[in-house]
DNA sequence: CGTGTTGTAGTCAAAGTGACTATAACACGG
DNA sequence: CCGTGTTATAGTCACTTTGACTACAACACG
């Protein structure tokens, strides 16, 4: 038998929401070393009475100001380089939250700064590009292939939109997340086709951002799966 | 901030391979307590120079014997319930790893004995299914899980069976992973109109179990995904 | 040399998809 | 209050893929 060496366990949260027609995430800025104003994905250390999920959903309330986090959440995978963080070994176990547009965030007691970003203003090459603290570009690539590949196959896309919702806002969904709109006939005849994705309400929309027919409102079905799947171009 | 709670990092593995034409797994029987004498799937912990897919590549060769595990290995999902281990706060980096049949292995340091189960055989509710240690069998089942559904749209299956094979016996991997049997014709027109998936030799294989015509050997392709994916019923 | 067994090829109706066109319902400006 | 642009909804049609088959080819064994 070996010894048992000593880790450090914390959670990595990448929370998406769809702000101005675009996947966004929640980062917040680093205060203290190392990297130091560095943008980073929020998280913090589990506790001891606790599993990596209930930590995952308390740093989100705590880092989102909202207080009982009822949104989707799921594990996404664990980070575990040796050489992660310079300070120590630590493992992080990383989530993926999705919600529908949120209020601006408050910072949390150890970031000096919380905000959305556009998560393709992150993933460019140019200078303005900000680098992510530790292997946090690394994880939100991952997790933003983990939520556009779960499109395809799962009814996650109405985690993003508040209820009741239209049918247009659902598609402007995927167009967000996949960077391409799926035909819009095709898209309804999908949607509506899939028993239990979306149940119709009898009320239409009020007045729309810019007029034009108003569309019929519709809630989250009880269907998780889509199936066969809606496919990405 | 809190202080950082000390915690034990490990592996668990949950290697497959495909005996007798049914899914099996790979289990050692604890020497030690907790859960002495019960069966567990093979881990250790993870070592403060190596990150977790080392572990468990250094684990999966110490406990099957092969010395260089050149087969499909992949993280699954991290386990971090408070009281999974009554001993101390343990957070398992669960893992899935592929192979095609494996001679019987030998046992490792810890492990008192260690032998394939057939995956059904454990899964059933009665007097004659063993236990599994901790939340082994949660993690086997998730395990399962991930597999069936990465045969539906991974050409995975190929990591099941030695090269050079024929579609018959890749078509048995399906029915052992699904526990049904895809269609023969359309199994093979989807295998073979899946460009990648496997690409053909020019040699039949030798005399068969059981007479019959010989069928023809395929080595494994470089595609990595079928599109669409292929169906379970 | 036939006979059972296994592999390979092809067929056909039904279902689903991709790319459209047509129509209905609304806001707003004159 | 009447057109006009805008947005939502309904429907069409050729094409592809699927699911369930049938027919044929190649081999082992007695």
């Amino acid at each position: 038998m070996t010894t048992h060496p000593p880790f450090a366990v914390t959670v990595d949260l990448a929370v998406f929401t769809i702000r101005d027609g675009a996947l966004a995430v929640l980062l917040v800025r680093r205060g203290d070393p190392p990297f130091a104003g560095s943008w980073a994905l929020p998280g913090g250390f589990v506790e001891p009475d606790e599993d990596a999920e209930q930590a995952a959903s308390r740093e989100l309330a705590e880092e989102t100001g909202v207080a009982g986090f009822d949104g989707y959440l799921e594990q996404l995978r664990t980070y575990s380089a040796p050489d992660r963080d310079p300070r120590m070994r630590v493992v992080s176990i990383a989530h993926v939250a999705l919600a529908p547009d949120l209020p601006e965030p408050q910072a949390g007691t150890d970031a000096a700064d919380a905000r959305w970003w556009a998560v393709d203003d992150l993933m460019g090459t140019g200078p303005d590009t900000p680098e992510l603290a530790f292997d946090h570009r690394q994880i939100l690539l991952d997790a933003r292939e983990r939520v556009r590949a779960k499109l395809e196959y799962t009814t996650l896309a109405t985690e993003f939109v508040a209820e009741p919702f239209t049918l247009p806002e659902l598609r402007r969904v995927y167009t967000a997340v996949w960077g391409a709109s799926p035909d819009l006939g095709n898209f309804r005849r999908k949607v509506l086709g899939t028993a239990g994705f979306v149940v119709p309400t009898d009320d239409h929309g009020g007045a729309g951002e810019t007029g034009g027919r108003r569309a019929l409102l519709y809630r989250r079905g009880s269907a998780e799966l889509i199936q066969p799947p809606m496919v990405r171009n």
